[in-house]
DNA sequence: AGAAAATGGGAGCTATCGCTCACATTTTAC
DNA sequence: GTAAAATGTGAGCGATAGCTCCCATTTTCT
């Protein structure tokens, strides 16, 4: 029986050599995202700016679609972070102050990173091993779910999954085309013109 | 004062063979695109696939985007006539009827041929030419406020921008999430529900 | 009919892509 | 100290991409 010939990201080793380089990678990767696109980061572009050869990124990273994977990963961990923080002031407020905060987490996701976010979002194909990283999402539906189980009593009574669905869909739509589209210099007032007006949708659909 | 080279599109000339040259190219570059995805769609197959020549191909048009570009435009003219055509019938219904017929038209369009437009949605860089092939998306804008003018008297009193901004952008993302990611096999019961949710939501927002 | 314009054809150029492999260097284990 | 394991290097291979150029065929014009 031959041995296995060579398999994905090793683990831990000499940790100051190995994760230094792949975190060169990743972030290297995320640079040349954010400053020319997709299309330019080659795989030999990538190394390069990482300060790393070639050789090196294909013994952490089987292919391109694997390191841009691993910035979508580290970027949907960070937003992450924000909706989980805010669903916990949520759950000891009342229904409109609640929505109004997962709302203003929304946005606050949506300009975390905005460059990144945007190419991401409307250049980075959904294929290969990009396919099923819309993970986030369906995350989320699951932690607004559960937020809406334990208002039961403040909301109409309805199917909890397919509110859940209406409401997540909604307002990830609303934060992410005002941010990427109406500028990433949206205003203030504009920001609480839209937490106003989006608070005001779902709380008049839940009640 | 040498000439102009050779610019995009040749107009017209003898109808027949050009003009099914063309067609025969954007026929065969959505059909690449449904069957096999934005990756595999090179000049060279897209040539092959129509029965034409690469040389042919460049006649008319000055790169693969070109392409994907004309497929973009055919797609949102066939929705556009469908959204064009529900505002017509809501112009004469009240308020909730009218925003019914107008989600429904929504799952209408995205049901339209949804391969298509998932591979456009998803795997279509928004790059180049292909950038502001958003189009779609602000025509649609500014025909839901002349709607919404013409119902001042049953809304409260808003900035009808960003109303306009608020239900679009909120009927998009529900009819297209749930036509793509609830399969597109929706039964009409689902279908039926998610008329029935949307219009909750926009319209309790609207009054 | 004959010339010119329009259209179609496709071999093949250049560039770049993803990726391998043979080898060098560094770290760890004993 | 020394052998083995881990890590890093980069020239370069094969494939394919977009695209040009030169020539053949068809249509139009007079």
């Amino acid at each position: 029986m031959a041995r296995k010939p060579l398999t994905r990201p090793r683990k831990t080793a000499s940790q100051d050599r190995s994760r230094a380089t792949v975190d060169a990678l990743i972030e290297a990767t995320a640079r040349i995202l954010v400053r020319e696109g997709f299309d330019q980061a080659s795989t030999n572009r990538i190394a390069r700016e990482a300060g790393v050869s070639i050789g090196s990124l294909y013994q952490y990273y089987p292919s391109k679609e694997a390191l841009v994977a691993a910035v979508i990963d580290r970027h949907n961990r960070d937003l992450m972070a924000i909706v989980r923080r805010a669903l916990a002031d949520a759950e000891a407020q009342p229904l409109e102050t609640g929505a109004r905060r997962l709302i203003a987490a929304a946005i606050e996701a949506h300009r975390l990173d905005p460059k990144l976010h945007r190419v991401l979002a409307e250049q980075t194909p959904r294929t290969g091993a990009l396919v099923n990283v819309e993970a986030f999402n369906s995350e989320t539906y699951g932690l607004f779910r559960g937020y809406l189980e334990g208002r039961r009593a403040e909301v109409r009574a309805v199917d909890l999954d397919l509110a859940a669905f209406v409401c997540v869909t909604t307002i990830e739509a609303l934060t992410h085309t005002a941010v990427l589209h109406r500028g990433e210099g949206l205003a203030e007032a504009g920001v609480e013109a839209l937490v106003e007006e989006a608070t005001r949708l779902v709380v008049g659909y839940l009640r």
